[in-house]
DNA sequence: TCTGGGGTCCTAGGACCC
DNA sequence: TCTGGGGTCCTAGGACCC
């Protein structure tokens, strides 16, 4: 038997969203997301026809529409299945507003904001002045953004964040009450007995087929292997697997600040295959001030550059890889000319010629540019002010990656960026004020 | 799954330095 | 110039998540 003595024992919780999207889609018109079926489904020009970005319960028991992200050519016509475009700004005001009533329970650095529809809380300090119970707690949390907001939450509860993180997946998405726990004393009957190694966090398909080909096809395998074994074969992530199946985790959410590695950048699936070198170069060019931007808006200048390049499939066919992706070190930059040059010639020194149909931007390591400008004609108070709404918005945009704060224009054959400029995360951004 | 988009983290080999 | 060893930096590639 483990002895979780010395492991850290808390409160945490893992709150998501019930089918988020759909359900701001759903209260928005007055209908009980639970109730209603409806997706949201992108028709930007990329998406082959449209893409179904949301489900609701209620659409995915009816229709059997299980996976979130399949295709409009899967979607019935029906007069009962609402379909709806999505509003990407609107979705980000309200995880700013579900967040403001998580910080009511508890402290700003005991809340991490984990996606667009996720939030980490560490209630081990707060919890007690709540309720009788860490699920009482969940339970008020619960009813609260339902009465404000119309949205019901889902809570995973732990004694750590990565049981929280298995409650939520594995339990509280099926719960009556949607609340799901998982505790040290409870790892054999909640984690053990979970038979598809795909359904944890963590665990996807080439990792799943790994711990196979070593003999493990469940949590029980997992949890009873010699971990130095594991570690041999698979490095650290064998040791977290390992860690993960008796419900350990050692992170200390609160004492580590922001991603190791921080990066930054766009993609775009092209409408259609582009052939000529001017046309790819122009939308290199587009994405890649794009991206200079976001790095400006930020007050960030990257030190690296990477251009990936992904062919059409007849020319992935043909050249035998699916395309190309290649970084630079230079010198740190925020400059459009700057970050440019890199990509063009990342792009020369690479391309032979290829139909491409995928072109993706990023930048990486960052690091901090100038401070805050003030210009003479406001008062500095409200410039200050107004820096700080950004600094928040930027912060839950960085994080979930939804931004696309500034519209780069142009003319060029090839251009995308006109078509794409109304769009976040390559989506409808639609009005944030319904 | 004939192309959504934005991220983070880990590994491994080569270059280079002392 | 037929095996030194330890360390850092750089880049490509893989894997996974929401």
């Amino acid at each position: 038997m483990m002895n979780y003595q010395n492991e850290p024992h808390g409160v945490f919780f893992l709150i998501d969203n019930k089918s988020f999207y759909a359900s701001v889609e759903a209260v928005a018109r007055g209908w009980n997301p639970l109730k209603i079926s409806l997706v949201v489904m992108s028709e930007a020009s990329n998406t082959n026809g449209g893409l179904v970005l949301a489900t609701s319960p209620e659409a995915k028991k009816r229709y059997h529409l299980q996976a979130n992200v399949s295709r409009a050519r899967e979607v019935p016509q029906d007069p009962q299945l609402a379909v709806v475009p999505p509003r990407m700004n609107l979705y980000i005001k309200r995880n700013l507003q579900i967040n403001d009533i998580f910080r009511r329970f508890v402290a700003n650095e005991d809340l991490m904001p984990y996606s667009i529809d996720e939030s980490i809380l560490d209630l081990t300090h707060s919890w007690q002045l709540f309720g009788k119970s860490p699920r009482d707690v969940a339970v008020r949390i619960q009813k609260t953004v339902r009465r404000e907001l119309g949205l019901y939450t889902t809570v995973g509860i732990g004694d750590n964040p990565v049981q929280a993180k298995l409650a939520l997946d594995l339990y509280a998405k099926h719960d009556t009450d949607l609340i799901g726990e998982i505790h040290y004393s409870t790892v054999p009957e909640k984690i053990w007995p979970v038979n598809h190694l795909t359904d944890v966090w963590g665990i996807a398909h080439r990792t799943a087929d790994h711990l196979n080909r070593l003999g493990i096809h469940n949590m029980y395998e997992l949890a009873h292997v010699d971990p130095y074994e594991l570690k041999g074969e698979m490095g650290l992530m064998g040791q977290q697997l390992y860690a993960m199946a008796w419900g350990i985790d050692r992170s200390q959410l609160n004492k580590r600040r922001g991603p190791k590695n921080a990066s930054l950048g766009n993609s775009q699936v092209l409408p259609r295959d582009y052939v000529k070198q001017k046309e790819i170069e122009t939308v290199i060019k587009e994405v890649g001030e794009q991206v200079a931007s976001r790095l400006r808006h930020h007050h960030k200048q990257a030190g690296c550059v990477s251009l990936g390049i992904g062919f059409s499939y007849a020319a992935s066919e043909a050249d035998g890889r699916g395309g190309f992706h290649q970084e630079m070190r230079i010198a740190p930059t925020d400059q459009n000319g700057e970050i440019v040059a890199a990509l063009i010639r990342l792009f020369r020194n690479n391309w032979d010629g290829q139909t491409v149909r995928n072109v993706a931007v990023y930048t990486s390591r960052l690091c901090a540019s100038t401070g805050l400008q003030l210009n003479f004609f406001e008062p500095a108070q409200a410039q200050i002010k107004r820096a700080k709404t950004d600094h928040v918005v930027d912060a839950i945009r960085d994080r979930f990656g939804f931004t696309r704060l500034v519209y780069a224009s142009s003319l060029q054959k090839g251009g995308t960026a006109i078509e794409r400029a109304s769009l976040v995360g390559g989506h409808n951004g639609g009005n944030a004020y319904e």
